[in-house]
Order: structure tokens, then sequence, then C-alpha cells
DNA sequence: GCATTTACTGAACAGTGTTTATTATATTTG
DNA sequence: CAAATATAATAAACACTGTTCAGTAAATGC
């Protein structure tokens, strides 16, 4: 059985050439403008082709959203080694603003785009984001255990805390700071203030 | 030259006409799918007519998103009566959220999407978000003033709860809160639960 | 050696935003 | 009033998009 076992392997082999051909088009012209005449041209097989190893253009991109998560997750660990919960938590927070800053793109579809998330929809759950979730929701409850942080149920101050930067991080990639925007004042700054400030209200 | 007069007038109807027509389709819709051909078939004139009235697709989006402003500065008119500042700023944030879950497409465009900001980019400004904010940071710094909330930059801590609401209102609409769902609790009220908590977290 | 499965593709379908050459109408001028 | 001009609208095309499907060629199983 040697050889249904090689074209197996091929046959991911391809999966996973595709997949790096749109993640490489992906993070240098985006989303709406990698077509699938573009991966394939990328790849030198016929578009038709593509459509053998994923159902949909979105499919490709659930992939390569996974991907980010991946990535987010490793930023997790590696830098989380704080024993002190609150310490842990702002940590966390400049983490995930510092992830969001250096690739927009991952974060764009992360957690702001439909596409990744529109087969999931009915039939399954969304895996990779409830597995973040999880790092939020642990520290925030060693926090409120400990009586760092301002009381209160552990899902609402997690979902707050994350609400939070991401409407900073979202507010900020799809260009709506223009307005918040002081002379000569960069808005990444901008951000990690904001952060300080936040975080300084929700010490108890 | 009540003639030219006349055709002026008429070229602002047929203008007026695309745009009620965008709109209607746009709420019924959404953005992918309200195409120059269907608003050209609705009104019942050649794609290319637009195109005498519009540049781009775009320039149809930034209008619609202009009357999702006056519909929020409305809201923020009419129920803001309040003296008491961090009263009128829980309250300017129950406005806000409102706005958003009932009006959940003009919000997208408003503060999500990138298409109606694809032409300001760079020869002018983002006037109507920028005369929303001036609401919110009047408030604030009223608060500020009168010390009803943790200290800080006025601009830094508006933007920081604008931020906040924002988080919310975009993970719940781009559905990235699923996470969070707890049985049968309904998401809506997560929302209000965590603009509650984070009132709290500011208040002095 | 032949039948079957597998892998791939060209071409087409139904759409998209946008441009341009052309036509029909209305207005102005001689 | 007739000719010249300005205005408004459009049919058709361009260059794309995601997706499907019939047909082909090669590898595999018997």
């Amino acid at each position: 059985m040697s050889i249904k076992d090689r074209k197996e392997r091929d046959k991911l082999d391809r999966r996973k050439l595709i997949i790096e051909s749109a993640t490489k088009l992906f993070l240098e012209q985006g989303y709406e403008k990698t077509s699938i005449r573009n991966i394939a041209d990328d790849i030198e097989y016929s578009p038709a082709t593509i459509y053998l190893y994923f159902k949909e253009k979105d499919e490709i991109f659930y992939v390569i959203h996974e991907q980010g998560f991946d990535l987010l997750n490793k930023e997790f660990i590696n830098h989380n080694q704080i024993t002190d919960p609150f310490e842990r938590l702002a940590e966390l927070g400049k983490i995930y603003l510092n992830f969001a800053l250096t690739n927009p793109d991952y974060y764009d579809l992360m957690f702001i785009m439909r596409a990744p998330l529109s087969e999931i929809k009915c039939h399954s759950k969304w895996e990779a984001g409830e597995n973040s979730f999880q790092y939020l929701l642990n520290t925030v409850t060693e926090c409120l255990d400990k009586k760092l942080i301002v009381d209160g149920d552990p899902l609402i101050v997690s979902m707050s805390i994350w609400s939070y930067v991401h409407g900073l991080i979202s507010l900020f990639i799809r260009e709506r700071l223009q307005s918040v925007n002081i002379e000569g004042e960069q808005n990444p700054n901008l951000l990690a203030q904001s952060l300080d400030y936040f975080l300084k209200t929700l010490k108890v």
C-alpha cells in the first residue's frame, strides 16, 4: 500500500502548496486582491484544480486565519511566564496589541473580516477563537480571585477587556482614528496610552 | 435662466433617486450584494448613467455612511438632556449601543467597512466621524473636570470609551462573540452587562 | 493489454466595477 | 424656422471575479 500512501502525501503536499501561495499573496496584497486565478498562476496549476482541494475560496482563508491564531497563541506562550496575574493581564494586552500592529492582515482576517467564518456559521464552533479566549479568561479569573481588579463576572470582565483592546485595534486598522489624531502624535502610541489608562481603571 | 435651474433641480433629483435606491438595496441585502447594475435596474436607468452622478460605487456608499451619522447624531440630540455628566456619558453609551444593534448595516458602513472611506483617504478629513466624536469628548471633558471618572487626558479617555463600545459592537456584528456565549444568554444582553461593568470601572 | 480510477484543465456561466463610442433629445444660435 | 451645439442616456465592451463541468490524459488495478 505504499503507492496509496505516497499519493496521499502528494495530495497533502499540493494542498499545502495552495495554502502557502495563498498566504503569501494574502500578506502581500490582501484578501480581495488575492483571487483564485492569482493563486493558480502562482502555483502553476489551473484555477479549477484549487477546487479539488478546497470547497471554496473562504475555506482557504479559514485555514490562513487558523495560522494567525497559531502565531498569536505562540506569542502568548512565549512571553508569559509572569506570576502576578494583574501584570500577566497587562502583558497579555500588550502582546495582543503588538500582534495586531505587527500582523494587521492576519488580525483583520481573525477578528474583523466575515470571510473565514462564513462556513463555520452553522455546523461548527469557532475553535481557534475560543482557545485564545481561554488564555484571557484564566488570567482574569485569577485576578478576580485575588481581588486585583474591579469585581464582576469573569466572563463579562474577560469580554470587556477583549472588546476594549479589539476596539482600539479595529478602529485603527480600519482607519477610524483619524478624528483623534493630535498633531504629530503617532497612532500606535495613542493605542498604548489608552491601554494603560484602561488598566488603571481596572485596577482595584 | 429658469430652464437651467430646472435642469439643475432635475439632476439633483436623479442623484437623490440613486441614493435612495442604493440605501434601500443596501439595507435590504448589504454592501456586497448591492451592485451598480442592481441599482440601475431598480431606478430603471442603465448602469452607465449612475457614473454620470457618482465617480465610483464607494462614493455612493460614502453618502449613505453620512446618512448613518445623521441618524446617530439625531439620537444623541433627542435623548440627551441629562445634566449630570456621568449619567449623560452612560446614556451616550447606551444610545450608541442601541443605534448599532438597531442599524447594524449602517454601523458596519460607518465604523467597520473600508468602502466609504476609501476616497477621503488623502484629500480630505473624516468630518462625519469627527462631529460625532465631539459629543463624547465634550461629556468626557466635563466628567474629568468634575472628577467623576478616573483621571486622564480627555482625548485618551474619550478614545478609550469609544474603543470599548465599538469593540463590543464590532465583535458582535462580525460574529466573534460565539466563544463567549453562555447557554441561553442573549448576546445583546451580554453587551449591556459589559457596558455596565465598564462604567463601574470608570467611576471614581 | 484492457478497464477503471485519479488528476487535471479549458471553457463556460453568471456575475462584478468601470469606460467609451454612439445615439437621441433638448436647447441655443444664426 | 433650420442648423449647430450641448446635454443626457445607453449599448457594448474590457478586464476582472468565484465557481462548475465536460472532457482528456496518465497512472493504477486486474
